[in-house]
RNA sequence: GGAGAGGUGGCCGAGCGGCUGAAGGCGACGGUUUGCUAAACCGUUAUACGGGGUCAAACCCGUAUCCCGGGUUCGAAUCCCGGCCUCUCCGCCA
């Protein structure tokens, strides 16, 4: 499918009108702009359009008449007239477009605004907490990690992953495997129950998806590219990329809206510039599954809202079902992504850290990917306008996997399977 | 990977280098007719950006877009080159 050559990034115009809250976005989260820049090279294009166009104006209007004229000599004439014009009309062209070319790369980087009620902060100590869940269960021993724990009962060779695919790699095994197989099913049936539309999804995609959903230019160096293929294919970080690219370049009919689709993926992130962070274990890794939703919606704030509200409860829902205690953070500004007008992270206990650990992260971003991606629907007024899109995660394994041992380990060194998990499990209760 | 064919509006499908933003049909929408529905008839039916206009619209003008990019030309949907994509055949393959 072509790509569109009218892509937008964010909304020029309103930038145009409140260039302070673009500014004031980026500094909140520590992005580098420089919306002065922007607002200098917009005015100084729109003058080089305007110029272009009226030199184009009187070319056509030139070369009409030429096909009108039948004395030959008069045609010679005027064809030498606008013979002229021509390099002008070129060179006034190539100053826009050159123009345009220094703008699009600046445009890219300009965030979305955080909403009015994110919480202000500079990065994720300070995001809040609005909720808790489920009763962090004490131990009457000394509980194991699941490093420990995946070892001894066969489920996890961290030692071997690395042998093969280097730091932050590993191996399931045995009931390691069918667990986390298990927990993705689950997920799945659960989002299935709720009317998503599952999808197999791409997990090598172009440039325009990456830059489409926000992942590109910012945050290029965390994926895997696959710079020998003509043009260049990536590794995607997360089937929200595939999915909600899904539409890019589409008009969609508004009563075809909203969208829910759920897909399963391998999501592969390189983790660069986190280095001696999270090293133990199966909660930072290049390569795991997830279970992915997202909502692609009419152009509603509201809308939007309570669908941010309901792919939370979505994924919470699965935690519960899995009686695993967690809490809901509201993101602060500084932890926001460059796209995101506000996050909430389900944060699931994990014995090993003492703390609760991200498993989740659910985020809405009104039409700032669906304008990178040309993503629109006819609205029933007969205009066009972008699409809201919304993503969460349903589960995400291995990484769920280490609160579901470590939570459900017993002193004798097994594991319980918890009861929504058994069904996948041929009713098996329990592991070791 | 090799050899061919092709990419036109929501869809189908015309299109000679100039009056083609694009015939015709279908669909959709508005209207007339009708006891209701259907049929028939009339009309409307791309998007983006810029300028003008308005309280806001309507509307008017310009530019661009017939897959994308570049070239030839006074002028390109039409000619040439590159790219992407689709289809057919051969090879390879889970």
């Amino acid at each position: 499918m072509p790509i569109s050559p009218g892509r937008v990034m964010i909304d020029i115009k309103l930038l145009r009108e409140n260039p302070e809250k673009y500014r004031r976005a980026a500094e909140l989260k520590k992005i580098q702009v420089d919306v002065a820049a922007v607002l200098d090279l917009d005015s100084a294009l729109l003058k080089l359009q305007q110029e272009f166009e009226k030199l184009r104006a009187e070319q056509n209007e030139a070369s009409k008449q030429i096909g009108r004229l039948k004395d030959p000599d008069q045609k010679q004439a005027a064809i030498a007239k606008v013979s002229a014009l021509k390099d002008q009309v070129k060179q006034a062209e190539q100053r826009w477009k050159s123009a345009e070319a220094q703008l699009r790369p600046l445009l890219l980087q300009v965030p979305q605004p955080p909403d009015e009620d994110v919480p202000l902060g500079k990065d994720d100590s300070e995001n809040v907490e609005i909720k808790r869940w489920g009763e962090v269960r004490p131990f009457d021993f000394e509980p194991k990690d699941h490093v420990t724990l995946g070892a001894k009962l066969g489920l996890i060779d961290i030692e071997r992953g690395v042998k093969l695919a280097g730091t932050r790699s590993y191996f399931l095994l045995g009931l390691g495997t069918l667990l986390h197989q298990a927990v993705l099913r689950l997920a799945q049936d659960m989002m299935l129950e709720r009317g998503f539309v599952p999808m197999t999804v791409p997990v090598l995609v172009r440039a325009e998806p990456m830059e489409g959903t926000g992942y590109f230019p910012i945050g290029r160096e965390q994926s895997y590219a696959m710079t020998n293929e003509d043009p260049p294919v990536y590794l995607v970080g997360t089937a929200e990329v595939s999915l909600t690219a899904y539409h890019m370049n589409e008009t969609l009919d508004v009563a075809s809206l909203p969208r829910r689709y759920v897909a399963t993926s391998s999501c592969f992130r390189r983790e660069a510039g986190t280095y001696g962070k999270d090293t133990a274990g199966l909660y930072r890794i290049h390569q795991f599954d997830k279970v992915e939703q997202v909502i692609i919606c009419r152009n509603d704030v509201e809308e939007s809202k309570r669908w941010h509200q309901a792919i939370l409860a979505n994924a919470e829902d699965v935690v519960q079902r899995l009686k695993l205690p967690y809490r809901v953070v509201v993101v602060c500004t500084g932890d926001l992504g460059q796209g995101q007008a506000a996050k909430y992270d389900i944060e699931t206990w994990m014995p090993s850290r003492k703390n609760y650990g991200e498993t989740h992260s659910a985020s809405r971003f009104y039409d700032f990917q669906a304008r990178r991606l040309n993503l629109r629907y006819r609205d029933t007024d007969g205009k066009v306008r972008y699409c809201h899109t919304l993503n969460n995660t349903v589960i995400a394994s291995p990484r769920i996997l280490i609160s579901i041992l470590e939570n459900y380990q017993n002193a004798d060194g097994s594991v319980t399977i918890p009861e929504a998990l058994r069904p996948y499990l041929g009713g098996r209760e329990k592991i070791g």
